[in-house]
DNA sequence: GCCAACGTTGGC
DNA sequence: GCCAACGTTGGC
């Protein structure tokens, strides 16, 4: 079992969409370094730390949990998509996704700031100036960190 | 293979 | 809205 963290715009899809959707391919990714996170490193029942980015403060503000294989993103090869891309092809595809389900929201928010104080937690990648991975591993004693912060309890 | 230019992300 | 940091592209 691996632990991850996802950031996410509220403003585009946020922890209460996937509320309400339940499930989610995880489409857009554009980064080759969160592509083969996604593709490579997690697995079902993997859990996932929601982040939610572009706001002030930004923070974590739940919990999905990985349930798919990974599989082409459907996104890459839709011309009238944000995120088509022209130079993939459904023989060879470019950019692959999993599906993420709801699985908490926190009691308490735990913003950035709160992130980079905790010593449990300052460490992790989110944490560094000018941190960009939109997918990324976090240990499992960050994970258990941040829900301690977070004042959950599976 | 280098690196400047560009577009994007994301904190503030 | 600003701008620093980052990843990618493309000329050479």
């Amino acid at each position: 079992m691996n632990y991850w963290l996802v950031k996410s715009e509220p403003d585009d899809f946020s922890l209460d969409d996937l509320k309400k959707k339940g499930r989610e391919p995880w489409t857009g990714v554009r980064n080759y370094q969160a592509r083969n996170f996604m593709r490579d490193g997690m697995a079902p029942g993997d859990l996932a730390l929601f982040y939610h980015s572009n706001i002030a403060p930004p923070g974590v503000v739940g919990l999905a949990k990985v349930d798919s294989d990974a599989y082409p993103d459907p996104t890459q090869f839709d011309a009238k998509s944000h995120y088509y891309d022209p130079t993939s092809s459904p023989d060879n595809p470019r950019w692959m996704l999993r599906d993420l389900i709801y699985e908490a929201s926190f009691k308490r928010f735990v913003s950035l700031p709160e992130l980079r104080e905790c010593k449990d937690t300052a460490g992790m990648r989110v944490c560094q100036k000018g941190a960009r991975l939109s997918v990324q591993p976090v240990t499992e004693a960050e994970f258990k960190a941040v829900c301690k912060l977070a004042g959950y309890t599976a």
